[in-house]
DNA sequence: ATGACCGAGTAACAAAGTCACAGACGCGGC
DNA sequence: GCCGCGTCTGTGACTTTGTTACTCGGTCAT
């Protein structure tokens, strides 16, 4: 039964001592969701710190005008960064997650969380750790965002989105949620990189045909 | 003797027990820095963990081209977050931090650092509070940054800077660096915001003159 | 088949960033 | 005084990015 075991899938809180797995595993709450379920909103106040079992997670922030930008991902085996800071602080959620895939999650009470993060150096570890990672990774978006010209970001995300494959399966919607920008620059620039031979588009997917010219642009030399 | 009682600063941490309190002075370093001084740089390897005691650290990211943000400030009495982030995660910084105005602060070593943080609940409260709150802080950054128009920033930062009253002392560059954008954008909006007679410039000041104007620009209707 | 929806293309314009200047002011040295 | 120098500001031409308002062509469910 997974709700017996779950705690296996984080490497980190098997080192837990007996008394404070048993703790996580009765106050813990399994939650399932599906593909595109809204896990948090801005604005809202986060009443349990969240752990991802299985699926990927997207923190983005959304503007008035609807555009979108993704800050990072929270992975299986990951807790959400943005949930430890607004529990620690206790502020309002100021970002907004989505469920990428099928999503399984445990819920964790705010007051089961703050006893952990007294009580173990291992959970604290366990949290802070992944806390700083998210920390450093923003300053390299503010760079990236307010810095870097689009088309080399956009040619840093197909690579990143390609996984060494040429294969990629993406909209232009998709690409410029990623990079914080319209649609229609996307689509500018995917124009002057097929008509450089760079890659080769289709509706909803795209190749890549030469990988050493998006990774010089990208600024990857190497 | 400052040496002795810095901690009287940070009230937080007057709850210490004395045992904690002695080894913060022992092992703390007191460092007196100059206007301007480059307290860390992109890049570098934290080896304390920093404590301001008086004066304003700006932490900002720069661009290759040389361009600057202004990331947050660390005020008196108050933790570097960047520090706290490196340290945890033994990752090199991904800003730099400037000296304000003259800077009287402590450099406290790793070592103790971490042992204070396993062994004291109430430093661990000090230290996770603020860096919570610049976290939270980056995402509006990022939201700024990513989606609101350089006037109504603009319009933000004077009054921000303003602080109430009517005269400030700033440059287009200081301004273009606090955005994240050229002076000379910051330049072309001065000249519309004199125009319609909301400021008036002069060289390396300028006065606030429809308050009223630049609030309802800046979306703070009220 | 037909209308709704979605992904993509396009054109015209506005906002922002870049580049290369020039002028203006302030201040110290002579 | 006057000169020289550095800093702050203004300007124009151009590129890049963002916005608005469309079109076109597929796909899918009814």
């Amino acid at each position: 039964m997974e709700s017996t075991d779950w705690i296996d899938q984080f490497s980190a809180l098997r080192e837990l001592p007996a008394d404070l797995q048993s703790k996580l595993q009765i106050n813990g709450r399994l939650v399932s969701l599906p593909t595109g379920s809204r896990i948090y909103a801005a604005g809202q106040t986060p009443g349990n710190f969240l752990l991802v079992l299985k699926g990927s997670v997207r923190v983005q922030q959304v503007s008035e005008s609807g555009r979108e930008i993704t800050l990072y991902r929270i992975a299986s085996g990951e807790s959400c960064a943005l949930t430890t800071a607004c529990l620690i602080g206790y502020d309002d959620y100021s970002a907004e997650a989505v469920a990428e895939t099928a999503v399984r999650c445990v819920a964790l009470p705010r007051q089961t969380f703050d006893d952990l993060i007294s009580q173990s150096p291992i959970f604290r570890k366990f949290v802070f750790a992944s806390f700083s990672a998210r920390f450093t990774d923003l300053f390299r978006v503010i760079d990236q965002v307010a810095f870097a010209r689009m088309d080399v970001r956009l040619a840093q995300k197909l690579l990143e989105l390609s996984e060494g494959k040429d294969a990629v399966v993406t909209t232009q919607q998709q690409l410029a949620s990623e990079l914080g920008t319209a649609r229609e620059v996307v689509g500018r620039l995917m124009s002057e990189f097929q008509r450089r031979g760079w890659v080769s588009a289709g509706r909803g997917s795209l190749i890549i045909t030469d990988r050493a010219h998006l990774e010089a642009l990208s600024g990857k030399n190497g």
